[in-house]
DNA sequence: GGATTGGATTGATGATGATCAAATTCAGGC
DNA sequence: GCCTGAATTTGATCATCATCAATCCAATCC
């Protein structure tokens, strides 16, 4: 089943694409399948071995894993995104699972090509990189938030989220089910459903999957969101797609902190070090030691 | 501060630096500063911009969240390691604080080198997307592990972790102090004291530091240790060192499978499809659908 | 030695989250 | 319109975990 140009162009769009050779690209599409899958197909499941690279043209993808008869959603991509590309890369078993949650339309690229590409084309292998280390980043923030706020903080600084990336309006749509929600956050369903109680007294007003924040400083001040663990802007994905279906030239993203990052087009950060509503505070318990490093040694160099 | 040679070495040997060509290697070592740092000592802040890819070469050095006067520990690190290295790729601040644990031995590499180095270097580009690709499935152990198991079971998969990577022994001894690890287990010292003592009913000793695993199959019953989650074997690092400096041929990896994968050295899998002493269990809870993709479409080429 | 310090342990109590059960709402299907 | 099944909600109860407080212990420092 070929894909229509659109299509074509919209994974070209993708961060991991970004600045590779035309001959790399089509090495790589080559042999790609585009299929179409129901709502509730398991994809791949934890332990397979990972064959091909997923890609999320259209549809709700979701990621979850198991252990001991629970299982847990460790994330919900929606188009468009790349998943398992890291077992991909490492050419080794999926920890875990993918299934769809809505019918979706899913592009399967070859795990070998892959592997054979990103060997090839200094470009790709590049691009590869930087698109790991933004879903490294992605996890270091999922586990943050996991470890150190609770149920209703994780609900709260969820919805935050959503409306701001949803267009920031002051009643928006959950994007599927509660209860997927409630596995996405780490708890259960029923919990899910009291924490909206409990914000209902900070001026949130649940109608179905419409959510409407009334009072959104009273919100933040629960939620006390942080740009070091909530992503409100989507991380890449169709923001560097260009029309044309070309991307930024690399040695723009390379300088300094310019240009819209390829992880996150930094958001509006204030002035001078500021970088959010919501700063990390000034009380932070003194650590044994907190020195900058002892005035730099003889500096020589080594290799 | 100029390295000693058995350093250079150390640091050739690391997976990230596998197959990478001299010159690059040179070029990216040529600003480093080693640097010896206290216990206690803050490396680097949260949120703090990054410049340096940081490598332990002896040591301990802790890795941390925090949240609202909170703080997590993500990861504790041994040498050989290096850290930070997806904030460093995209040239961002950093997610995590970085603290010394004990006295320690650091090698800062320049990112801007690291970042040219990977655009210029495909060997190098290659190397870091699978170092980042490691790093990733780690996190994702991380996550299913908070996410799905108790305080108790994660301490008992722990010391189960610990016994293996220390050599297999009996009786061996906690690598840090025990608030670290409760930190790192994501509970407070309180309970893991009593995740110990409850654990003193499956075969468990403790005596200071020194923890002895008496009854290992009544402490794995509890624990259901899992490949999907957790890593017994420690991920590449001294692994991958040749004495000689040089690391097998990224052809050899590249292979289906085969040699030892740069992550994890595949586990000794049992046979057929059997890869632990405790299976993932056949039951499964059945969601809407699981089956395979439905009979490949018209399977048509696109790009 | 004797005092001090910080880590570890133990106990008591409260908060948070999970589980079980039942009621309720909602979307389709007939 | 009514039925049915699933999602959601609510209530009651239990398990887990955090917090506060006090104690114990070992290492260290005069």
């Amino acid at each position: 089943m070929s894909m229509r140009v659109v299509d074509v162009e919209r994974v070209r769009g993708l961060p991991l694409f970004c600045g590779v050779s035309e001959e790399t690209f089509g090495a790589v599409t080559a042999g790609a399948f585009l299929q179409k899958f129901p709502a509730g197909t398991t994809l791949l499941h934890e332990g397979d071995p990972v064959d091909f690279l997923y890609v999320l043209l259209d549809g709700l993808v979701e990621l979850e894993g198991t252990w001991n008869d629970k299982e847990t959603t460790l994330a919900v991509l929606r188009p468009v995104s790349t998943f398992i590309f890291a077992a991909v890369a490492l050419d080794a078993d999926a920890l875990m699972s993918a299934r769809t949650v809505e019918r979706s339309d899913i592009l399967m690229l070859s795990g070998e090509a892959l592997r054979r590409a990103m060997q090839t084309d200094p470009r790709f292998s590049y691009a590869a990189t930087l698109e790991l280390a933004g879903c490294y980043r992605g996890l270091v923030r999922s586990l943050k938030n996991q470890k150190l706020r609770g149920g209703a903080e994780r609900l709260a600084n969820y919805l935050i989220t959503q409306r701001v990336r949803q267009g920031g309006a002051e009643t928006f749509t959950l994007p599927h089910e509660k209860r997927l929600l409630a596995s996405l956050l780490g708890m259960t369903p029923e919990n899910l459903s009291r924490a909206f109680a409990t914000l209902t007294g900070y001026g949130v007003v649940i109608n179905g999957p419409e959510v409407t924040i009334a009072r959104p400083v009273v919100l933040e001040r629960l939620a006390k969101p942080d740009p070091l663990i909530d992503n409100h802007h989507p991380p890449a994905s169709r923001l560097w797609a260009r029309p044309s279906g070309k991307c930024g030239p690399p040695a723009a993203r390379a300088s300094r902190r310019t240009g819209p990052g390829c992880e996150c087009p930094r958001p509006v950060r204030g002035p001078a070090h500021g970088r959010w509503p919501c700063p990390s505070g000034p009380g932070r318990s003194a650590p044994p030691t907190d020195a900058k490093p002892p005035p730099r040694p003889s500096a020589g160099r080594a290799g």
